[in-house]
DNA sequence: CTTAGGATCGCCT
DNA sequence: GGCGATCCTAAGC
């Protein structure tokens, strides 16, 4: 399989190919917009669920890059990431905002609110609005109902801490377009 | 605007 | 049995 999709090689280190989904358009049976917000997380990383080895839950984030890895979060919000590096490195980028730009009422119906802002404004949210949930964990991003297509022009990027973690806090691995009303949350 | 708590379940120790 | 790469609502300043 290609490692490039739209562009990008998900074989990189995944701190890099966080800053490249930056504008990048992701649809997902086409629904979904532009990226605008993700983190980077990566073997040796304690934070990051590949931390302690291959399991059963995280067995995509080793394998193959370019392609899903969704988990179940708290029970409830799913939230969908895309593999990096080579097969079987364990690294990956959360995809945590998109700026909704494709099938907006199907969105507004699964998540039950009408404000775009608040349609794909967090990684659970940006799930639920595109139907995405464990049938697609290991997908290919190349492939049906994924659909990824370049930004127009490198767009100017924001870093900064990663949310809602307890370890590695203070690793600025968290990136996001500058100035987009469509992030989870600003960036300091 | 900031903070606190509850929902809810699969995974790992 | 404990604990989240979260979200929503309610209450406090």
């Amino acid at each position: 399989m290609e490692n490039v999709i739209a562009g990008i090689d998900f074989a990189a280190p995944s701190d890099q190919v966080a800053q490249q989904l930056i504008g990048t358009l992701l649809l997902v049976n086409g629904v979904g917009g532009r990226i605008v917000e993700t983190e980077a997380y990566d073997r040796l990383d304690p934070a990051s669920h590949s931390y302690a080895g291959p399991t059963a839950r995280n067995a995509a984030m080793f394998g193959a890059p370019g392609h899903a890895y969704v988990y179940l979060s708290h029970g409830i919000h799913w939230c969908l990431n895309f593999v990096c590096r080579e097969p079987g490195h364990g690294a990956g980028v959360l995809i945590r905002a998109l700026e909704p730009l494709a099938g907006l009422d199907a969105m507004r119906q699964r998540r039950g609110v009408i404000d775009a802002r608040q349609l794909c404004s967090g990684p659970g949210k940006l799930a639920q609005a595109l139907g995405v949930s464990r049938a697609q964990n290991g997908a290919s991003l190349a492939l049906p109902p994924f659909a990824l297509a370049p930004a127009a022009a490198p767009p100017p990027l924001v870093a900064g801490p990663r949310i809602g973690i307890s370890k590695a806090v203070e690793l600025p691995w968290r990136f996001g377009l500058a100035g987009s009303r469509f992030l989870s949350r600003p960036f300091r």
